[in-house]
DNA sequence: CGGCGGTAGTACAAGCTTCAACTAACCCCT
DNA sequence: AGGGGTTAGTTGAAGCTTGTACTACCGCCG
């Protein structure tokens, strides 16, 4: 490239706005994650997962699925659930209808472990974040947000078809 | 550590936005990332390095301020302007006033470079977040973050630390 | 059937980030 | 002058993520 001649720049709003979500993200998610190891072992990554086993059937999901659900690559899903597997919050279960497959389960363990984090995190959420502002900023957030991800779920996975 | 028999959930909207916020800002750091690494053969990270020496008096800036200014560990910017050296986009030079210090120093070639990717980065900005909200929309994202940002460095500096 | 393209998950290596330890230099106070 | 406490930055190892390659399996079309 290099071509570009007629680039259409960030106003000085924008660009605000832009570098002001840049550095409040980078401190919010170090922020999340750094009280959830202290307070309780576990990484943000870890916790979501143990969120979307506890919200599934049985507390077990699909790898892919799992990675799905929280845009991650597969790869990545197999080393946290790899981990959590030492750490004895999950299990890894073969799947029964495709024998390709294999499960996460959540033990007991991993739901108490849940139960444990989940204060303090939506505390964490609450204060670092949702309390900070309005409903009505925070629900454009929301908007914009919904709109980036199906934007970019959308337009990637061009590998397929989408009718 | 169960202190709290008292949680002040989110609702559901709350909830909501949440999610999409940690999934859309998934999905555009790493769609970010990419094509600056598959275009321009440079991280997220290392341009925006390039864009904050760029605005500096001489293309010149301090370590530690470089790391504050993106909140990012002091180790962190040291790898990471390490392999910049490396590939020649900036230089090290000691500081005058203070023989600890250090200062990062851009290259032509590190301008050069930046100059080609901004445009890149900035279509990329537009395309997969500010041209999909409206623009009340998008100066509530500033507002929410410009507050976060407040309230987790003045909240949490220095000390105060773990111990 | 048999093969061929597609999907599920893992393995390994390379890259980036973090954490703690460490050196060097600064500041200030007596 | 000299020492305690602080700050700047680096180092090296450990941890997490990514990318690619690889095995195993599925499903379908002929």
């Amino acid at each position: 490239m290099g071509s570009a001649s007629e680039v259409n720049w960030l106003d000085a709003e924008q660009q605000s706005s832009w570098r002001a979500y840049i550095m409040g993200t980078e401190l919010l998610q170090h922020q999340l994650d750094r009280e959830l190891r202290e307070e309780h072992q576990i990484s943000f990554s870890e916790y979501e997962i143990l969120v979307r086993l506890s919200e599934a059937e049985g507390g077990r999901m699909r790898m892919a699925l799992l990675a799905d659900a929280m845009s991650h690559s597969r790869s990545r899903v197999t080393h946290t659930i790899a981990r959590m597997e030492d750490a004895r919050l999950v299990r890894r279960h073969a799947a029964e209808s495709d024998r390709r497959g294999v499960e996460a389960v959540m033990t007991d363990a991993g739901r108490r472990k849940l139960i444990d984090a989940a204060p303090t995190h939506v505390r964490g959420v609450r204060a670092h974040l949702v309390d900070l502002a309005s409903r009505e900023d925070f629900a454009a957030l929301g908007r914009i947000f919904n709109e980036v991800s199906d934007r970019l779920l959308r337009g990637m996975p061009e590998d397929a078809d989408i009718r």
